[in-house]
DNA sequence: TCAACAGTTGCATAGTTGTGCAATTGAATG
DNA sequence: CATTCAATTGCACAACTATGCAACTGTTGA
């Protein structure tokens, strides 16, 4: 993978003057791995489940409809991220969200997500859709 | 799909009393939409690149080592998302990120990412690893 | 100790996603 | 107008992910 034999604008047009990334490629690994776990409506929702307090895995699965498997699997991907913990009550397991640092993260990208229908890229061509009022237009 | 023939601890043990989620069903699928977008690390990647200014397909295809198509690709799912903008400038076009918005999720994520040196669930069975200020045993 | 119950895990499968290559669009320049 | 360069897209394929089922672990209570 990676051929890079075409660096062509980089090396002439602009010369480059960028390389450093402002933080470590583990650290973007590791969060990226979190934003995957929380890329999934169902993962999602157990997430706002858990905001409003503990539960147990069948209590989850009663609540959304599936099987106690799926609903057990998807606590566990969340786990591996440290986004829900789970502590032994009885005979039930209950998982509760990690920390409120979670939930900032969920309300965060709902405001983002909330901003703006959302839209199909490929709809308008190029020239940007939304009226900027800075309308810097520079020419080689 | 969705059983739900076993809601057992649900209705007998605590009498559930959860149902009602705290945000609509649409905004978690977005969010988990914004989520997934940022759930890769080559994605990622780009976007802190982006974070130090705008660049162009092929600057980006340089610093990353990748095919300009692989960029391309990535871009668009970002676009798609509005994490990204695009905007024409003479034979190139220029991504920026869409706001700063994105870069407080990024970090959010690397904050929360950071605090322990991420687990693989299965390791320890049950009893909860981390000392917790809170060790209320409660037993039936 | 055995039965019942709560959860987890292994496995097979279906669906999704990322990538490379080749073809294409689109702007700039001779 | 043809050429060149930047970028996008269609397609095929590989890799990954999610799900259900069944088997299993582990706890409670008779």
């Amino acid at each position: 993978m990676s051929s890079a034999s075409q660096l062509a604008c980089a090396a002439r047009d602009h010369a480059s003057a960028r390389r450093a990334l402002p933080v470590s490629r583990e650290a973007l690994d590791r969060a990226s791995d979190l934003f995957r776990a929380m890329g999934d409506t169902a993962r999602l929702r157990l997430l706002a489940l858990l905001s409003q307090g503990p539960a147990c895995v069948s209590e989850l699965a009663a609540i959304e409809n599936e099987t106690v498997s799926t609903i057990s699997q998807r606590l566990r991907v969340l786990r591996s991220e440290r986004l829900v913990t789970r502590r032994r009550d009885g005979k039930h397991i209950n998982y509760s969200l990690a920390d409120q640092h979670v939930l900032d993260l969920v309300f965060s990208a709902m405001a983002h997500a909330s901003e703006l229908p959302a839209q199909t890229p490929g709809a308008a061509s190029i020239p940007e859709p939304e009226p900027e009022p800075e309308p810097e237009k520079e020419q080689s």
